[in-house]
DNA sequence: CCCCTGGCAGTCG
DNA sequence: ACGACTGCCAGGG
């Protein structure tokens, strides 16, 4: 059952669509541990290569994205993700609901 | 806008 | 066993 709170983050992170994104205390408040935002952002730093996770649709709730992560714009760009000037993304228009 | 605090999973030396 | 480090966020001043 409970391999690990990454893994629960593993499990949410897989079912983001494409196109769209979330944000690191969604994911937390969705595994009902809103303080454990950060924890979310450490389970993508670490997350296995093998699992093919899209990582990149995991967002700063400001629509920052994460630091030393330079694919992250061009990967959400190339799923049509849109950017607003300042290089954040426009999370009205993109972020995943449910 | 900035700065501070507390919350806390997992890995590595 | 221990300390340091890591893709964050909300609330307050």
């Amino acid at each position: 059952m409970n391999h690990g709170f990454f893994e629960q983050v593993y499990q949410i992170v897989a079912k983001i669509p494409e196109g769209q994104v979330a944000t690191y205390s969604q994911i937390a408040r969705a595994l009902e541990q809103p303080h454990n935002a950060r924890v979310v952002g450490w389970a993508m730093r670490q997350a296995p290569a093998d699992r093919n996770l899209p990582c990149h649709r995991v967002v700063k709730k400001t629509g920052e994205l994460a630091p030393a992560f330079t694919e992250q714009r061009a990967l959400l760009e190339n799923e049509g993700v849109p950017f607003d000037t300042r290089g954040r993304v426009q999370l009205t228009a993109c972020n995943w609901n449910q």
